[in-house]
DNA sequence: ATTTGCTTACGATTAATTTCGTACAAATAT
DNA sequence: ATATTTGTACGAAATTAATCGTAAGCAAAT
């Protein structure tokens, strides 16, 4: 699996939401989250050479093709979280577990959750 | 503060490390890091344009000058954080630090660290 | 004094990514 | 049937990032 582009990810972001699109309905999602038109073409285009890629899967039994994720979300933020931990955390799983908890955005509930995996984990050493 | 790119982010991980250093320092560390000779003067260059930017200092008193972080590792570390949660995991710091936790390479003792600063969160709420 | 080596400056090249224009085919509306 | 709209294909320009080559200055060694 290569790692998706910035853009290639957020075409990635409004199919994981949306299941199936088109590219007009990716282009349009696209622009509205941008506040700004964004070229059908460069959708089109960008949205090509991901199914080159094989990020996305295409239907072309209509004449408006139909796409798809193929990676998953879940798979796709493992892997960019591990080059992510790497190169600004040096590795370090719990330097940016403490920055991102300082950022405060979750609730009482999400907390919780995270202290519950925390025991789980610690259970099974 | 603009945002690094992949390389300057490597440059600033050396001189976060040893604090001070002259561009042959930090190519040399680059060097070893990546198994494979860097051109001196590509991280010369970059090391200029780094300092154009304002995210280094240069001190050129001396015929070899001397270079040192302006941008400290915990705001670069927060700023690159922040946009990675967004594009990556929607916002959302809790999906985040689940799928960092379920990574395992946490030591108990960072777990226990963890775990202290949600009580400290929670008390606060 | 001349050569050698190390340094900075800077333009140029290469590479990767993003964006778009144009051509052309198919479906739809007139 | 013809014109208009909507779609894909594809090359190419524009942008951004990374790499390097060459020139020129300065200092130490010969």
């Amino acid at each position: 699996m290569t790692k998706p582009t910035e853009s290639e990810l957020e075409i990635l972001q409004v199919l994981w939401q949306k299941e199936k699109c088109t590219v007009r309905e990716v282009n349009e999602e696209l622009s509205k989250k941008k506040q700004a038109e964004i070229g059908y073409t460069t959708t089109l285009k960008t949205m090509q050479i991901m199914h080159e890629k094989g990020l996305i899967s295409r239907d072309d039994a209509a004449k408006t093709h139909i796409f798809m994720a193929v990676v998953t979300e879940n798979d796709t933020q493992k892997q960019l979280l591990d080059r992510f931990m790497d190169s600004v955390f040096r590795g370090s799983a719990s330097e940016l577990i403490l920055q991102a908890l300082g950022n405060q955005k979750t609730t009482t509930e999400e907390l919780a959750e995270i202290k519950k995996l925390i025991d789980e984990i610690e259970n099974k050493k």
